[in-house]
DNA sequence: GCAAATTAATGATTTATTCAAG
DNA sequence: CTTGAATAAATCATTAATTTGC
């Protein structure tokens, strides 16, 4: 905590277990009304304002994703370097070309116009060269997914959210000791 | 997963990070040609065919409006939903109480049962109030939650509806480099 | 031991996306 | 197509850890 300066808010040690506890609860986008009353109770602790609250929970759900995201793609990201570039990502390098100029000359573009945008009457653009043809190193397994590790619905999900905001009995196991409450 | 089996094809972080990106920026249903050239890219990154392309954008999309509806009818039909649940396994805190049993009446709530889980538009919880108020061991102050107002809404781009896939043109360069600025 | 210097964490702001209503 | 609400991502800024030289 921060001592006298108010410049910024410092959780008390009680503060940062009990957010922290909620957290792990499920608790990850209190609503307002929850703010308000988490704020009210951790104000038994020590100086705090909504907004703390509300921070700390958009700060928390942040780096966690953060960390996550970072762990996995560390876990098995040693593909080749260049990971797509959109154009509006694009920084004003002439060099630097994303894809190979065989991409962007394929069948059915003209002119590196693609002319054929979603062909009417093809709705099921499964060709057969494709649904045997496979492009990639086939000597070396890559994928490293984890277990039924599905492209989708990633991001944005919405878990039920109802929860128990304020346990009648305290928190804070005795016999587990939780590793140290890193961040 | 399936590296050793090879019965589906298990993306790699890279392809799902490509193709959510294209499917965000509005491919929803990408044509043959388009389907190959994105296979053939993402070879780059895996083993892939053509028809993991065709079928991850259905089932992203279809998956997509499928949260959507969800969504929607969570929202209208679930309003009202109880928050506080006393029966979860507890630990027991040896060294404080994090919230006294009053919370649990506090006002908003009947019954322990909230009656105001976020109604409609208090979900960002920056409050004029709150941004000032402030909780201590001195005062207790409950406020009521009301419209926010804040001036955080910007710009507004237009983005691409149909976006071409991959930069066919080699300019469209908008320099959009935010530089960062040091720290 | 102790501060100045440096680095890592994290609170607070700003900006960009997304979804849905008008 | 535009716009408001909500939020996630990115960034800024300050505090705490820690390193380092004395």
């Amino acid at each position: 905590m921060c001592p006298s300066s108010n410049r910024r808010w410092c959780p008390t040690p009680e503060q940062v277990m009990i957010l922290e506890e909620l957290y792990r609860r499920g608790l990850k986008t209190p609503s307002a009304a929850q703010i308000q009353r988490i704020t009210a109770h951790l104000a038994l602790y020590g100086k705090i304002q909504g907004k703390n609250v509300f921070y700390w929970f958009q700060n928390h759900k942040a780096r966690d994703r953060q960390k996550l995201k970072k762990k996995l793609l560390a876990n098995q990201l040693h593909q080749t370097q260049p990971l797509l570039y959109f154009h509006h990502h694009l920084p004003t390098s002439p060099y630097f070309q994303p894809f190979p100029q065989t991409l962007l000359h394929a069948q059915g573009t003209t002119n590196g116009v693609c002319d054929e945008e979603a062909p009417a009457g093809s709705l099921f653009p499964i060709q057969k060269e494709w649904l045997n043809g496979s492009y990639g190193r086939d000597s070396t397994m890559i994928m490293e997914v984890g277990p039924t590790m599905f492209p989708c619905c990633s991001t944005r999900n919405k878990p039920l959210q109802t929860l128990d905001l304020f346990p009648l009995t305290p928190p804070t196991a005795t016999t587990h000791d939780q590793s140290s409450s890193t961040s």
